[in-house]
RNA sequence: GGUCCCGUAGCUCAGCUGGAUAGAGCAACUGCCUUCUAAGCAGUAGGUCAUUGGUUCGAAUCCAAUCGGGAUCACCA
């Protein structure tokens, strides 16, 4: 049930007959009692002083005195200055918590039961080199959110649109031709990606060479920039793969293999995955038959050179090119095209969301509104999934600098640390071999993941490598250790949960009620977190239950508890904690252990 | 310069659909393991919510201006 708006019914009828007032449900204002004041909700009463023609003390007073008398839930009320605190009785609380306890998933809509359908785009690398630590706040992001939204009864058909061609690819190629004695992941031990990735920083320095050289000649910086022998044949390898050349498209596949088998270990690792792949090679020509559509709508028009372009000023944007002078397309008329064939491929999807770093808030809100002005009526459904940069103490990554944090190394080092800690826990005793390495993979990954979805994704963010390596506090392995000791607890009680039946008379301890009232708020989490496309929403939602729950935990005996009912509210108090911990977690993609 | 985003404790972040004394974690300092896992708990200290003005019973939250930081304004992707 919402227990907001059945307060709030009951809050609108009392002041209807006490002042004659009459207000939607809907414009009553609740909010939860703060820590300091004793009450579970609490109703500011400004609002009606002038109608009860008293002051806002005395209105609470008679506000809380008549819902006392009327709804038998409340059990006491409390008006400080403006503020009417409201509690409800502890059977009220213990009755809500059956309800939650009986519901099978509680805060998951029925999966497909909105038969609403959302495409999700994210990942989307470039073949050229690793994934850095970018592609992995994008990757954890699109991920997440993909859940975050399925949880509230959507279809999500997550896709990767993986970049494989063009002039860097050709920048990879050509150094391994020149320079690469027929080097091969096999032959050299080298993971694909990052082999693939080693050739396009030897481009980059035998092109820097090369322009230096030119320039000591006498040519200038811009001139040398063209000149310089290794562009010139990316160039020519360019034009020889849009021809269909067939050694390089053989080389280019053989690459470009590599890099997959790469990114497949990568992925696997940061456990993401896709229903579909798209590839750029693929798709790169769509969108030239809507050129013309465009032009005989009147929405593009052509430009004396021959290039055609559109007028968005009236949109507060620019103009924009849709095609070169050449006929050739850019990267928005591919956009154009995917989009539309997307909408052909799968009937019936109602959002596209495209998970993109914030350098591209204006490509997208130009993308947005050519679909639109084109006449797609979905266009308004399309939702660009932006976030802010990842920045280190140094400051931008930039990877032909070396300064980037490669995604492997960062996943390899969490996990090396998180044995170093549990090592020196001492907590490895009673797992196997195996289990302890799933335990560090877990604990690690699940540390990196939440340090990055715990911050909102349109704020950049700074990552400490130092800091995201801590275990303490407000942590991934935080939320973990909470629920490792639950499930502990539990393994101790070895009976079924099941067979508790609450005991309704029982008088609630502070921290029950108030585990009981965040356990509540789940599914307004959920709900919120979908909507504003926000897993931090969720991830600090866990970290508050789960510091609650220490804090019941250290002042609660649980096993302990002597009086029977009140052990077993405890263990199924809990037992739901623990569930709810799980499930949020997994709307991250984070594990959480049975025992650490 | 135009447009967009951001500015909260020493650091990293919550809070922002207006409400009470602005919250966590890290770092610093104090306590608590013969009791359910101390990756924990309790406490001390740390703030002109960038600045100024406006809206009102009430502003970190809304509006405007200013200052500071970032992004973007390609016939690149």
């Amino acid at each position: 049930m919402n227990i907001e708006l059945y307060l709030s019914q009951s809050i609108a009828q009392t002041v209807n007959k006490l002042f004659g007032l009459n207000i939607q449900v809907s414009e009553v204002v609740l909010q939860k009692t703060k820590k300091e004041f004793e009450g579970d909700f609490t109703l500011v009463t400004f609002p009606y002083i002038k109608a009860a023609k008293a002051s806002p003390e005395k209105t609470g007073e008679m506000i809380g005195q008549e819902l006392l008398q009327t709804n038998t839930d409340l059990a006491t009320f409390n008006v400080v200055k403006g503020f009417l605190n409201l509690s409800f009785t502890s059977s009220f609380w213990l009755k809500q918590l059956q309800i939650i306890t009986h519901s099978p998933q509680y805060g998951f809509k029925a999966p497909l039961s909105t038969g609403k359908r959302i495409m999700l785009e994210y990942s989307s690398p470039n073949t050229n080199k690793p994934l850095h630590l970018g592609h992995i706040r994008n990757n954890l992001l699109g991920y997440s959110v993909a859940n975050i939204i399925q949880t509230q009864g959507h279809e999500v058909i997550k896709v990767n649109l993986v970049n494989d061609r063009g002039i860097h690819i050709c920048k990879s190629m050509i150094a391994w031709k020149l320079f690469g004695n027929g080097e091969t992941p096999q032959s050299s031990g080298i993971k694909g990606d990052h082999l693939v990735g080693k050739y396009y920083v030897e481009f980059d320095k035998a092109y820097k060479q090369q322009v230096q050289a030119l320039i000591e000649k006498g040519v200038s910086k811009e001139e040398a920039e063209k000149q310089a022998p290794i562009m010139q044949q990316t160039q020519d390898l360019l034009r020889l793969w849009e021809a269909g050349d067939k050694d390089t498209l053989e080389l280019w596949k053989t690459m470009n293999g590599w890099v997959y088998d790469g990114f497949a270990i990568s992925y696997k690792q940061l456990g993401v995955e896709f229903d579909k792949t798209y590839y750029e090679s693929n798709t790169y020509l769509l969108g030239k038959e809507v050129v013309q559509e465009g032009l005989n709508k009147g929405v593009f028009y052509k430009k004396e050179n021959g290039s055609v372009a559109i007028d968005l000023t009236a949109d507060k944007l620019d103009e924009k090119i849709i095609l070169r002078s050449d006929g050739t397309s850019v990267y928005i008329t591919q956009d154009i095209g995917t989009a539309i064939e997307r909408y052909k491929e799968f009937p019936g999807i109602s959002q596209m969301i495209y998970t993109v770093g914030n350098e591209q808030d204006y490509h997208f809100k130009v993308l947005f509104k050519i679909l639109e002005k084109l006449g797609h009526n979905w266009a308004k459904e399309c939702y660009h999934l932006s976030y802010g940069m990842v920045e280190l103490p140094e400051g931008k990554m930039k990877s032909r600098e070396g300064t980037v944090v490669d995604a492997d190394d960062l996943m390899h080092e969490m996990i090396v640390t998180a044995k170093e800690t549990t090592t020196e826990l001492g907590k490895v005793e009673g797992f196997t071999e195996a289990e302890l390495e799933d335990l560090y993979q877990t604990i690690g990954l699940g540390a990196l993941k939440y340090f990055i979805l715990k911050v909102d994704p349109k704020k950049k963010m700074l990552f400490d490598p130092k800091e995201s390596i801590d275990f303490n506090g407000h942590t991934g392995p935080f939320i973990q250790y909470t629920h490792a000791r639950i499930k502990s607890i539990l393994r101790k009680y070895n009976q079924d949960t099941q067979a508790i039946v609450i005991d309704n008379s029982l008088e609630l301890h502070e921290k029950e009620r108030e585990i009981i009232k965040m356990i509540y708020n789940f599914s307004k989490t959920l709900e919120d977190a979908a909507e504003t496309y926000n897993p931090a929403v969720v991830a600090n939602y866990v970290y508050d239950l789960t510091k609650l729950f220490n804090q019941f935990y250290t002042e609660c005996p649980i096993l302990k508890e002597e009086h029977e009912p009140v052990k077993q509210l405890r263990i199924k108090l809990s037992e739901t904690t623990a569930q709810i911990i799980n499930s949020g977690m997994k709307c991250l993609g984070i594990k959480v252990p049975e025992r650490m």
